[in-house]
DNA sequence: ATAGGTTTTGTCAAGCTTTTGTACAT
DNA sequence: ATGTACAAAAGCTTGACAAAACCTAT
């Protein structure tokens, strides 16, 4: 709720909250009249300021209204709301996706930090990225194959939330745990889901030597080497980036563990290629070569 | 010296001032006479010269306008918001701590939060809790000592930065690397630089147990036979928590490596206690502890 | 060419300082008297004679009074700018690029992270992007071309700064600033230097829409439809990202203005397509497209 | 919801001063 | 070379004004 706040004092004018809100002022002073709700200080001239408290207030006037209530109760239930934000709802995935969603769509980088920052502030990074990020590009990818969401508007996305992955993932290649080597097959663009799971990996113990999209198989051979691995992820988008490079997946399988992530592993891969296929469920799956490293550890 | 010629003890006039600014001068003079936004010295003649902070503050004028506020409100916001400026080193500790204290001095939550979220951003964990962190508490401290900060800034200060450190411990105690068991002496309420410790092994690949302020051994020992722990650390900030506890440290040391942390313990204690004494560099000890550690691993 | 002019030798007349400067005889006899901005001998006959120092002084007084401060002050700055402004920096650019190369070089992502938290903590953002980053880049493309440095590293190189640069960037999309778009032509998969040009520009007040590398210019000229952005940033490091797409880019310039950032433009484009080529100084760049934009007010 | 009065805030004008580049007389 | 003069440009202060936003009361 800090988001709100970024302006922290913040002492609004009976119009600005009006739009802030979509009552009329009218309405406003009246609902301060008859029932209270808000208790705006006063400037010498004896305009209402209002703080972010009654900014709230009127939030769940509003709130309590649609759901129905007359408005001396809703008024009488939104005043008393003791309840601070933070005992709200414990973020419901769907809206905060949809949130996501919108700032994101109007190049709205602002809002989008705010809202990852209040939900990073309030869920594991285990549930953000499994419930929220990873689902919401999925929805993303659909809506753009749909023609629903612009080429520019993916971007845009893409940027931000590699931004904010990326500062989650400082520091990921530090410390004592087993070592995972990252990469997406050449030609493979995508690295979202990667990142995402290397997060993952990170929140477990794993140290993680990541080397980004679009890598020749030699690289990922050259920097393990260099490292020596205990497993190695390899992603692709689609079959297609999977094809030319399966003679050296092979190779690679022999001499280290092998994990094929995203939608162009296919379950006839484990056995062909030599590596195990990582299903659509990265937490199981991050637990699992967790537990499987760990017996080593 | 970098930023003297980046940012020269800049002495504008009016005209140059709304030139960059894209603010007429009469505004310039009026915002000044109506608000005290600006706080130019004069030339012998009775021009106004203005520093790079007058520059700073009519961005942050703007920019509160730009957000729906009346000039009077953007104004006051505008004046005291000891808000980032665009020059300078990028993260300066210093401009830190005192964004922080000047934040949670005056009980603004929001305020502080979002100091918090810009800095986790920009810099790693070690360097926020060693640099910035923990010589913040260590002045708050000194403050109140000096009668300067009081008890109920205190307390909140510490709530405030407790939640916000826990929040980056979730999950702290899975994975697969060695295990730590934390927890302050018996009557020891502080728990700040202890938790920053935890974080700090967390970052090296520990898997951390924390038992929290004010734990009596029994408790640790009972933990530590659950957990088989490589390490266990305490921490005292005055040797009075010490003393009574003598004989049960000696006992717990010979089962367990101990780390003792905080002012309470002294160089001497390394010998009698048998633990290793932790001194003031929390970075170094979580090296070390882990270099130790990662022998056995 | 300040060594050059080290050299005692040079004892200018006030005609010949005159016409190296291209300020009249008369203003620098002003300066002299009003500001003690020079401080010449005189030969017997009581003829000024100028020392190299003096030509660096009013070297500076001209470029204080280019950047908008009116004489006084100019003419203060530039006596008292104490030393030259390469006179010991506190951070050594090549000192620093070397701590960065040694630790990426060996995949030692904790150590890089470390280093760039204490030269952040140092240097302006300019700087760091100037001075350490952009350098560090260019030489490890350098040393890859002559097979010094491998793939792998690159590729780790690069996450690592980019994830440390988008950190840096949160937020850059608000505020009240000049609208500017970037992104990197079609095929076009580094953005690193584009990132930081976004830094810079942020700097100096400007709100950054980021598209990410290789994208469509439909899809620029969408963002831009979006965000009515007063500059567009596209960037290509060489020549054929840019030939397929000439014509579009014509057609973008005609509707905004255009930078062409990346050795992939030359001069010869500034005219043929209708933008602004960006030499390789970025920040003086950012300066000139920054003075262009302060039209707005 | 409207009417009639008040506050807030950006802009303008008048009359005078400071600053600064250039010119000129000695 | 010096010293003085001068005029354009840029600033200063005071005071006023009008549009927009707000107030109360009907």
């Amino acid at each position: 709720m800090y988001n709100l706040a970024m302006a922290p004092a913040t002492v609004l004018r009976i119009g600005e909250l009006s739009k802030r809100s979509g009552v009329s002022p009218e309405l406003l002073r009246a609902w301060e009249s008859r029932y209270g709700l808000l208790r705006p200080t006063r400037s010498p001239g004896g305009l209402r300021l209002y703080s972010a408290d009654d900014v709230e207030r009127v939030r769940r006037m509003q709130e309590h209204l649609a759901s129905g209530l007359a408005a001396a109760e809703a008024a009488a239930l939104a005043t008393d709301d003791t309840a601070s934000p933070l005992s709200g709802p414990a973020v419901d995935p769907a809206v905060a996706r949809a949130r996501l969603a919108s700032s994101l769509d109007r190049y709205d980088e602002a809002g989008a930090q705010a809202v990852l920052d209040e939900l990073l502030a309030t869920v594991t990074i285990d549930t953000f990225l499994a419930q929220i990020l990873l689902p919401y590009l999925h929805d993303l990818g659909e809506r753009w194959k749909r023609g629903e969401a612009s080429v520019a508007q993916e971007h845009f996305a893409s940027s931000v939330l590699r931004g904010r992955m990326l500062a989650l993932a400082r520091g990921w290649g530090r410390g004592v745990g087993p070592q995972a080597v990252l990469a997406s097959l050449p030609g493979e663009q995508h690295d979202l889901g990667l990142i995402a799971f290397g997060l993952m990996l990170r929140a477990r113990g794993w140290r993680i030597t990541y080397l980004g999209a679009d890598t020749p198989l030699a690289t990922v051979a050259e920097a393990a080497a260099s490292v020596g691995p205990e497993l190695i992820v390899l992603s692709a988008t689609t079959a297609e980036r999977v094809r030319p490079v399966r003679a050296e997946l092979r190779r690679l399988g022999k001499r280290y563990g092998i994990g094929l992530a995203g939608p162009g592993f296919v379950d006839g891969d484990e056995r062909a290629l030599g590596g195990r296929v990582l299903t659509a469920d990265p937490i199981g799956e991050a637990e699992r070569v967790t537990a499987d490293a760990g017996v080593h550890g």
